[in-house]
DNA sequence: ATTATTGTATTAAGTGCTTAATACAATAAT
DNA sequence: ATTATTGTATTAAGCACTTAATACAATAAT
């Protein structure tokens, strides 16, 4: 998973996102260097304040600490990690259903709709993760 | 369902998705007038010009038609609207299914946690639809 | 005929996001 | 000791979005 950014969201709003996703799914090991601001940015094709942003947030919330001038490194609390995990999800799955609903999908369309996709997306493009 | 409107996105396409809502799940009938974009932006909080941006949009959509001087309506053709509600089902499915996956959550997994948050919202808040 | 309502357009101001260009202090690396 | 790298801070500029305040033309309502 690389850096996607649209133009529709603020930039500094999706690289919290995608940091937390890349923290939830293991792309950064717990306890391990982060790379440095300039280098995220530089990744993520983005100036180095909007990157500095996103990490400030994190830290914030407590999936990431600095050490003064040697980095930052992702926490070594699993459960931490575990629990934003599952607030992530719980966000995802509840905003999803919500639209659903309000579009008029009855719990049975919305499950048969997803299996089908699910389906499609096994077939095709996507990973081997599903 | 009302007007729901965040800060981290910008308004304007906030209004299309949800009048796309509206249109979609019957709120505004097929054929029928809508408000005038002063009534529709003041029931919103938002400025006219803001409203009149996001109708616009869906009349290059072939969701409304204007009338000069007696108002905009909802195209009556049942096939657009149900085109457009297949295809925001697709994106939003889609979009929901890449982030759980890239979080890490297999297809059981995702399946049963939807299924749980239905239940949760079956019991409490969320209204009968489901 | 007059009035009110419709969509539409314009201009100015304010705000937040983003970038670029720097700079500084602390410390790891040499 | 010197140098490079770290996070951090500041300032100025540009941009898109939003609002407010108007104004205009067309036509429905009176």
């Amino acid at each position: 998973m690389s850096w996607d950014l649209k133009s529709d969201r603020p930039i500094y709003a999706q690289l919290i996102e995608q940091l937390e996703l890349k923290i939830c799914s293991g792309v950064y090991a717990l306890g391990s260097k982060l790379p440095s601001v300039r280098d995220l940015a530089e990744e993520a094709a983005v100036n180095p304040n909007t990157m500095q942003r996103a990490l400030v947030r994190l830290e914030e919330d407590g999936l990431l600490y600095t050490q003064r001038t040697s980095g930052r490194f992702i926490t070594e609390d699993a459960n931490m990690v575990i629990q934003i995990k599952d607030k992530i999800a719980r966000e995802q799955i509840r905003e999803f259903l919500e639209k659903m609903i309000n579009l008029g999908f009855s719990r049975k369309d919305i499950l048969s709709n997803i299996t089908k996709i699910l389906e499609e997306m096994r077939e095709n493009e996507y990973d081997s993760r599903v």
